[in-house]
RNA sequence: GCCUCAUUAGCUCAGUUGGUUAGAGCGGCGGACUGUUAAUCCGUAGGUCCAAGGUUCAAGUCCUUGAUGAGGCGCCA
């Protein structure tokens, strides 16, 4: 009895699932697998039945559709006969149009592509009206499609960037995962206002209209949300460190948000930032987890996107096309990638790098608006540039900055030969184009010495009462860094503007979408 | 926040010293086309020259202010 009554609700299904009907009406095999056009790219034309789905890129010779799904950066091409597919269905396929396609997949007929699939059966999901979509089947400027960010996935350079960016984070977790690091969730909203990082954006449900006084007429936080200021975190840093502290080694991959009025091609007012911290280690601990780690990820996506880095490579070129040579890249992005790689990053303190700077030819000439005079000047991006660029044209990690333009939490370092004052355990990593990508430092351990940094430099002890408990209890040498997300995968995609990086960026005067 | 440049058709741009009716390519639309590859060929429509003031007989073009965008600098990742 139950027997029977499983074979015909089975029976029921099946025919349910073979005639269910399209929304334009059409009866539709719905009970088949789609599959992804990356992978019948892949596969031998053996001639058995395939159902695609996808956007229509292209329809020539009212014969050939070229379809494509965001799979791949490649798009396959189905094959029309018109004498067996409705003249109504046909017009309908415009560029953008999302269909589906039941149909044989074989070997092309034609040269440029090794299989195709002829279509039998086709499907319109979705209509795309041409006189109103605001994308073209043509070259489109990056400034035009950052208006219209919301369809901008659809076009080639940015389902490449895109699926680059989720390989590159992929390639993240993967590296820390088989290293023993843990991923750790540091808070997005934060009371503490004492990590130094720049302007935050106040977090509140007063009424901005109407906000409560204190008799001094202060604002009465008192009667907010968490009885407090609280802020976007510009860091999880210090939160990561308390982590580290008892797992050894962890790792944040988070939103982050700074409020600065930055308009440059490399700033974002939210961001997202890996922040590995690391115990039982010092500055060197930690640039080599910085290199290892930036080399590893790299490396991931030459072997695991090489058609989208070859259709970046070849946008990078087009667009260099047009300016002078000297502004365009000294190597096309693959071989830049490579070389990266490849090579070992160029280590060297700030003071060495100052000397290599006040000899340099463009401080003798007076090229640099802002001129080497000595020892203890935070340095200008155009000396970055020089020494990244043009000195020893590769990444490069400088390392011991004078303690007075760093951070209170990096370690003090003990007094060196040469070395005209105090410095501190930190290193930048400074890219070609990208300038600084990673900040980090080994962190300062020792309660007595942090203590004074702290009062020297104003930070409220109070407010970090639980930062100053791990060095009284159990504190122990620890070095960690942060790794801008968007620059690395504008390095990786060649893409000049950090805005187009990122699905929707905000930044002063922007947050659409 | 500071400096420089830009804004002309749906998109990308040209437009001379201020001078008659502002042009091109691509895209759109109509048509042709069963082996195309940014398909091709024929035809066709499409403009508040960013906005507001001003100079002038006359402004897309010159001046002022503003808006938006881009690049550089600062702050940083």
């Amino acid at each position: 009895m139950s027997f029977n009554f499983a074979v015909l609700l089975r029976l029921f299904f099946q025919y349910w699932f073979i005639f269910h009907q399209c929304p334009d009406g059409r009866i539709f095999c719905s009970s088949m697998k789609r599959t992804k056009i990356a992978e019948l790219l892949r596969t031998e034309p053996t001639n058995t039945e395939v159902l695609v789905k996808g956007w229509v890129k292209a329809f020539r010779n009212n014969q050939f559709i070229a379809l494509n799904d965001g799979s791949c950066a490649a798009n396959i091409q189905v094959v029309v006969d018109a004498e067996r597919v409705d003249a109504a269905l046909t017009d309908r396929i415009k560029f953008g149009a999302a269909i589906g396609v039941r149909g044989k997949l074989i070997e092309s007929q034609g040269k440029g592509q090794k299989v195709e699939v002829v279509a039998e059966e086709l499907t319109i999901f979705g209509d795309c009206n041409p006189e109103e979509y605001p994308l073209q089947p043509k070259r489109q400027t990056l400034e035009y499609l950052r208006e219209v960010a919301h369809l901008r996935f659809r076009t080639n350079t940015f389902g490449a960037v895109f699926r680059v960016r989720h390989a590159l984070a992929f390639a993240i977790h993967k590296f820390f995962n088989d290293r023993g690091f843990y991923y750790m969730h540091t808070p997005v909203i934060t009371a503490s206002d004492a990590e130094g990082a720049g302007e935050m954006f106040h977090v509140t449900t007063l009424p901005l209209e109407n906000i409560p006084r204190t008799e001094d007429g202060e604002v009465d936080f008192s009667k907010d949300f968490f009885e407090r200021p609280a802020n976007l975190t510009v860091s999880g840093q210090l939160e990561a460190e308390l982590g580290a502290l008892a797992l050894s080694d962890v790792y944040t991959f988070g939103p982050t948000f700074r409020a600065e009025n930055s308009n440059t091609t490399r700033h974002l007012a939210e961001f997202w930032m890996i922040e590995p911290e690391i115990a039982f280690a010092d500055l060197h601990d930690d640039m080599d987890l910085a290199e290892d780690m930036l080399q590893y990820v790299i490396n991931y996506v030459l072997e695991h996107c090489a058609d989208d880095l070859q259709l970046l490579e070849n946008r990078l070129l087009e667009e260099e096309k047009s300016k002078p040579q000297h502004e365009r890249s000294p190597m096309p992005l693959v071989e830049r990638l490579r070389f990266v790689v490849e090579n070992k990053f160029e280590r060297l303190t700030y003071t060495e790098a100052i000397e290599i700077l006040k000899n340099s030819k463009p401080n003798k000439k007076g090229k640099f608006q802002f001129p080497i005079e000595g020892w203890g000047a935070d340095l200008q991006s155009e000396h970055e540039r020089y020494l990244v660029e043009k000195h020893f044209q590769k990444p490069v990690i400088l390392t011991n900055y004078p303690a007075a333009i760093k951070a209170f939490y990096m370690r003090l370092d003990d007094p060196g030969e040469n070395v005209p004052g105090p410095t501190v355990s930190a290193m930048d990593i400074l890219f070609p184009g990208i300038g600084e990508i990673v900040g980090g430092s080994q962190r300062e351990e020792r309660y007595d010495v942090l203590l004074q940094k702290m009062r020297e430099m104003n930070i409220p002890e109070e407010e970090l009462y639980w930062y100053l408990d791990t060095r009284k209890f159990g504190s122990c040498p620890h070095a960690g860094f942060g790794l801008g997300f968007e620059r690395l995968v504008q390095f990786v995609t060649g893409m000049g503007n950090i805005r187009d990086v990122i699905a929707f960026p905000r930044y002063p005067g922007n947050a659409e979408f």
